[in-house]
DNA sequence: CGCTCGGTTGATGCACATCAAAGGCTGTGG
DNA sequence: CCACAGCCTTTGATGTGCATCAACCGAGCG
C-alpha cells in the first residue's frame, strides 16, 4: 500500500486522474498493486482470462494478436498514462484481446476489475476519459487503415509522427520508447528488411537519427509533408 | 413525437436497448427525429461538427474516411442497431470522425448530442452496452490489421463471414445489405478487379452466389477453413 | 567462446496495382 | 421515348513494390 501511495503522483499527472484528489485516486485504485517487467516479458496473453487492468507507470508495453502465419502483429504501443484492457471490463468475463509485453524495463498499476466494476463505473466522468482514450486509439486504428494503399514510406513516416506525438516535447523528438526495425514492421504488416531500406534511406538524407533503438527524428517536418503531399 | 413513438418498438429489439423501459427510452430519445435517407445520400461527412449521434433502424450507411490519393477508405459498414458518433459525444466540442453515406434507402434515428451528455451520461449501464459496442468494433479493425499480410482471398473470406454474422440467422446467408465490389476493395484497400478476380472465382466453385448486389454465401464453412487454415 | 539479437545488403519472384476496353443497367433530361 | 451519363461488372495485358531467401557483420552475454 505504501508502495502504491508513492505512484500517486505519478497518476495524478496523468490527464486521466487530472483534477481528482488525492484520496478519490486512492479509493478508485484500492487493491491495485505495482507490477515491474523486465524487457521483454510478457504480462499476459490474447485470451486469457481478464481480472484486471493496468495503467501504465513507466516504459512501455507492445500489444499484439497472434496472426494466421503465426507472427504476431502489433497493433498498438502503450506508454505511460495508457490504460490497458481497460475497455473490456464492461464485459460479464472479458478476455484479454491481445497479448502484451514490455519493451525495456517498464512499471504498471494493476487494479483488480472489481474495482473497476463499483467505484469507476459510479464515475461518469471517468467513464468518459476512458471513452475518449478509447476513441483516440481508434482513431489512429482508422488513420493506419487508410494508409494500406500507400506505399510503405509513408506508413512508416505515420508511425513516427504519432509516437512522437506522445513524447514530452522538450525530448528534442526522440521517441519515447525504444523500438526495433522487426516492431515497426509487425506494426505496419511489412517485412524488417523493408522498413530497413526505408530508414536506412532516411538516416542517410539526415531526417533521422537512431542508437541502439532509440530512435531521434531530425526533420518531423519533412516527414509530416511526405504525408500530405501524397 | 409520434413518428418516434412508432420507432420505439424497434428500437426496444435493439441489445442497446434491451430491458428498458418504453418511458425510459423515450427519455433517452428526447429531441430526437428520424431521417430517411436515399440511396448514396450523404449523412455527413469527416470533419463536420457533431451535434447529434445515431442508432440506425433500417438499412445501412458506410462510414469512411478521406485517404491521401483522394479515395476514400471505407472502415465501418453500420447496420440496424449500430449506433453512429456516440462515442465522440463525451468529447468536449466533437467532429465527425468519418463521413457517413447511406447504401440504400435508410432510416436513422437523429439524437442531439445534449440528450446524451445529460440523460445518457446518467445511467452507467447504458454507458457501459455503448462501450461494449465500441470496443467490439475495435476488434473487428484489430482483425483486419492481423490480415494485413495474407492474401487477398482471406481478407474477403473475413470481411463476408464478419457481416454475415450481423445478419439474422434465418436469412440463408445471405447478407444484410447491398455491397459492390468496389465498396468491398475500399474496405479491404485492394482494387475492384483484385476483389472480382476472387469473388467471380468462388463464384465458379458455388461457394457464394450474388444478384444485384447482394451476395448469398453458399458455403461458408468453406470461406472459414480459408481463414483458419492458414 | 558460442549464442542470440539486431541491423544490413543483394538477388529473385510473385501478388497485386494499373491501364485499357467493353457491355449491361438505371436514372435523368430533352 | 430516346439519348446520354454514371455506375457496376468483367476480362486481358503489362508493370512494380515489396516479400522472400540467403548471407554477413557487430554487439552484448551467459
Amino acid at each position: 500500500m505504501t508502495a502504491l501511495e508513492g505512484a500517486i503522483a505519478e497518476l495524478m499527472a496523468f490527464p486521466l486522474f487530472h483534477d481528482l484528489s488525492r484520496g478519490s485516486i486512492l479509493e478508485l485504485c484500492r487493491g491495485g498493486e505495482i507490477h515491474t517487467s523486465r524487457h521483454r516479458e510478457v504480462l499476459f496473453r490474447f485470451s486469457q482470462e481478464a481480472g484486471w487492468f493496468g495503467i501504465v507507470l513507466s516504459g512501455a508495453y507492445k500489444l499484439s494478436r497472434p496472426s494466421p502465419g503465426g507472427e504476431d502483429t502489433i497493433v498498438h504501443f502503450s506508454t505511460p498514462g495508457d490504460v490497458i484492457a481497460a475497455f473490456i471490463m464492461a464485459q460479464p468475463r472479458p478476455l484479454f484481446p491481445v497479448s502484451a509485453i514490455a519493451m525495456g524495463p517498464s512499471r504498471l498499476l494493476k487494479i483488480p476489475r472489481q474495482a473497476y466494476i463499483t467505484s469507476w463505473k459510479q464515475n461518469p466522468d471517468l467513464i468518459f476519459r476512458i471513452q475518449n482514450l478509447l476513441s483516440s486509439r481508434m482513431s489512429l486504428l482508422q488513420d493506419q487503415k487508410v494508409l494500406v494503399r500507400a506505399p510503405l514510406s509513408l506508413k512508416v513516416a505515420n508511425l513516427l509522427i504519432n509516437l512522437l506525438d506522445k513524447s514530452p516535447k522538450d525530448e528534442g523528438f526522440e521517441l519515447p520508447l525504444p523500438l526495433t526495425r522487426k516492431e515497426i514492421a509487425d506494426n505496419l504488416g511489412a517485412s524488417v528488411e523493408a522498413v530497413i531500406r526505408v530508414m536506412s534511406d532516411w538516416s542517410k538524407q539526415g531526417w533521422i537519427e537512431t542508437n541502439d533503438q532509440h530512435i531521434r527524428v531530425l526533420r518531423p517536418d519533412v516527414l509530416l509533408n511526405q504525408l500530405k503531399e501524397a
